[in-house]
DNA sequence: TCTGGGGTCCTTGTTCGT
DNA sequence: TCTGACGAACAAGGACCC
């Protein structure tokens, strides 16, 4: 699902020279798509989006809704628009994430050294695996060949010395395909690109870069380190120019620790009501603190992110005197930080809420909440909490939602501001 | 045209303790 | 007691990724 820009010359052949090259990018072609034709196969060749109703953008699009001009990103109104024949179906995260997890596992059979970067994406060094699996380019050819035949969906294989070389191969072998980037072409790989093609490039500092005269690669590795500097800050300019002659030292990395775990949702149509801004924080701060508990993790910061009906994206966020994975507390804080927040009178588009500075539930000290701190019978929030999270692991999240966003006829719609906690609905 | 939801990282400015 | 320098931590926002 990269975005990154592809040139027409980085398909070509760059040879097939491997050694040096055991860094590989396995990236799945148009991945929630993909699974979804997996599972109706009788939409195979016909153009499928994924994307959700009205105010939402496109999660992936099948190659022959690409041909229409929809891309990942775009509104799902636009891509409407441009494939009015396109079979929209509503994504299925469980799915994807089920699948996700089934090719990581694969992988992690091929070597240890996998750094899996998103839901469809992974790097794996396999320097360790070429005695007992043979060349990188075989390698891939057995992943290509396992996950088509064990999930039915395809993926592209990039090969290089480095991270970011094979994550830009792997774009240019897209779709189902292998580019094996030789350490000796890398330079003349990278050269033929935009600049819009590195790894952390986007439209921003394109336009940036495009003001000091820098449009491709091969201008910005020319280009004087602190004129890139300059146009795009001191550590990304350094960071950018290295890039641009293939040096990346970064090692693949398995077991990255999560540093923050958030919650957000846009309202079908803007909000007006602080109330019902309030109570669908409420239900974003159970969702974290259910998923800080399940990860066994502590948080220090909370912080929120309003977006108000221009489109302005205002975030406000505060540390805690004791880290918690609490819903309750989480809700106070973010709810006291929405009221500082001036919206300017417009209403709200966007509500979301994240937990950061994370730790280790085992080994990070704790005080006690007041209401731990008071209670009788020893039955803390916390112990409330974990218990809802018991029920709705048998029984399904909608078993127990947050009082405040449950209405008479138990649709799940904000109704008022306070924070009176959970009603079982089981 | 009309822009999601999940994240990470960087920059800049402020506050606070030494 | 006051003041300035400095670094760390925090807060806010921006840019980027998939």
């Amino acid at each position: 699902m990269s975005r990154a820009p592809r040139a027409a010359l980085g398909r070509r052949d760059w040879g097939s020279e491997e050694d040096g090259c055991s860094i590989l990018h396995v990236d799945m072609d148009a991945f929630f798509a993909s699974v979804e034709l997996a599972r109706r196969p009788q939409l195979r060749g016909r153009p499928v989006i994924v994307g959700g109703e009205e105010r939402s953008v496109v999660l992936a699009a099948t190659y022959e809704a690409r041909a229409f001009g929809v891309h990942s990103a775009m509104p799902m109104a636009v891509a409407r628009r441009m494939c009015p024949q396109a079979i929209v179906i509503p994504p299925d995260m469980p799915a994807y994430r089920a699948v996700s997890t089934a090719v990581m596992e694969a992988l992690a059979e091929v070597t240890t050294l996998v750094e899996q970067v998103s839901v469809d994406e992974a790097f794996l060094d396999v320097s360790g695996a070429r005695r007992r699996l043979g060349p990188p380019t075989g390698i891939a050819a057995l992943i290509r060949e396992r996950v088509r035949r064990e999930h039915g969906i395809t993926c592209s294989v990039g090969i290089a010395g480095t991270k970011f070389v094979a994550k830009l191969a792997s774009g240019h072998a897209k779709p189902d395909g292998v580019l094996l980037v030789p350490r000796a072409a890398t330079v003349d790989f990278l050269h033929n690109l935009p600049v819009g093609a590195l790894w952390g490039v986007g439209e921003r500092t394109e336009a940036a870069l495009a003001r000091w005269g820098v449009r491709t690669v091969a201008e910005l590795a020319h280009s004087d380190v602190t004129t890139i500097q300059r146009a795009v800050g001191k550590v990304a300019g350094a960071h950018l120019h290295d890039l641009a002659w293939g040096r990346d030292p970064r090692p693949v990395e398995p077991g990255r620790v999560e540093k923050s775990i958030g919650a957000e949702v846009t309202f079908p149509a803007d909000v007006f009501d602080p109330a019902v801004v309030e109570a669908q924080a409420l239900t974003l701060a159970d969702r974290c603190a259910e998923r800080l508990r399940a990860e066994s993790f502590l948080a220090r910061t909370v912080s929120i992110k309003v977006r108000t009906s221009d489109f302005r994206t205002l975030t406000r966020s505060r540390t805690l005197h004791t880290p918690t994975d609490v819903g309750r507390e989480i809700f106070l804080v973010a709810r006291e930080l929405l009221a500082g927040v001036d919206l300017g009178g417009l209403p709200v588009r966007l509500i979301g809420v994240r937990a950061e500075g994370l730790s280790p539930a085992r080994t990070t000290p704790r005080q006690p909440t007041l209401d731990e701190a008071t209670a009788d019978d020893g039955a803390s929030r916390r112990e409330a909490e974990r218990a809802m999270d018991l029920v709705r692991g048998r029984f399904g999240r909608a078993a127990i939602v947050a009082g405040t966003v449950v209405t008479s006829d138990d649709s799940v719609t904000p109704r008022s501001t306070t924070a009176a906690g959970f009603r079982d609905l089981s």
